[in-house]
DNA sequence: GACTTTGGCTAACACCGTTAGCTAGATTGG
DNA sequence: CCAATCTAGCTAACGGTGTTAGCCAAAGTC
């Protein structure tokens, strides 16, 4: 946990944002609804407002919340060395495997960048771009490729019996390798 | 258009997943509401399920088509060749862009797999296998970076102004050098 | 002490997916 | 040919959603 994305707002609000992560880890995205997060608060549905413009404003204030955290994962990584590529994309997939209400609510649609805390989206892209040497390309396949193998396993898309490790690993060589030799 | 996979209904239910495709493609996700679907059919809602189960089954029936329709998109591709990969993963971004809220409902969740017309989605699924030269785990990290790529796009994800065809061309040439050297 | 602001509340609206129960018309069986 | 059944529509309703309007008591401020 950060904390560190909600500064700036009054304690009620922090806590009615606390309450929503709370209730989005728990019971997924179905029991995140204004009358639940009321209800943890101790007050009634339409009293939120009085904090709150609305359910977007809410779920942005998560959303940097999960920024912020994964940022701190990427930045307790040991800094950088020939496979700095794999470090993240591993720490990547624990957080969104730890995390994965957070990590589908931060991903799954267009961003409302605008109701963000400030510079918290950057921050936590960049570790991944000095993963790559300042390639923007790579870095930008890198992170498709990380979306993309957390998100179809989140989903379970994948086949059963389908070692996923062994089809990370395939990927992060790849890429290395394409980082390697410029 | 494929309307292969709506086989084994009776002509209303095909004509209700029609009214619910073209509801969803119009006007995405939000659009497709049992009560408008209903409503272009020239009924109520209620009488929908005299015909579809639930909204869960409504929503396979496009998805079924959606993969059949993917599938031809990938069939009608020249034959294999040394930069099949290449192709394949046009053709995939392709589509998506295409049928933006088609892919998404098709992508989004995991899938009701018991509710799909039988065989569609590993007919859909070939194509790639085939480009990797049947190797699983390569395969499986092209599809995670051709789906990240795409539904980071969707979701204006990358910077406002990032050349994502570069960033396409960094991820299949590294994966395509994986397959060729192995 | 009067005034304003804060932060609660209830009632309500328009939507959602879905169920129950009714019924006119078509179809089928004897 | 009539009776029974089945089909496919309907209205009303339930419990849920986000959100707005309007009221009011308590707290803070001049």
């Amino acid at each position: 946990m950060a904390s560190s994305a909600a500064s700036g707002q009054s304690p009620r609000a922090r806590e009615i944002a606390a309450a929503a992560l709370a209730l989005l880890e728990e019971d997924g995205p179905d029991g995140l609804s204004m009358r639940r997060v009321a209800e943890r608060v101790g007050i009634r549905a339409p009293s939120l407002y009085k904090h709150v413009p609305d359910k977007e404003a809410l779920e942005a204030a998560i959303i940097s919340e999960g920024f912020a955290d994964l940022a701190e994962a990427f930045e307790a990584l040991a800094p950088a060395g020939p496979d700095a590529l794999a470090g993240v994309m591993r720490a990547y997939r624990g957080f969104a495997l730890r995390r994965p209400h957070l990590y589908r609510l931060m991903t799954g649609r267009p961003l409302a960048r605008d109701l963000l805390a400030p510079g918290v989206e950057a921050r936590a892209a960049q570790p991944l771009l000095e993963a790559t040497g300042g390639d923007d390309d790579l870095a930008r396949a890198a992170w498709a490729f990380a979306h993309g193998m957390t998100i179809l396993e989140l989903n379970g898309r994948f086949p059963p019996g389908a070692d996923l490790d062994r089809a990370w690993r395939a990927g992060v060589e790849a890429l290395a390798a394409a980082g390697g030799a410029p």
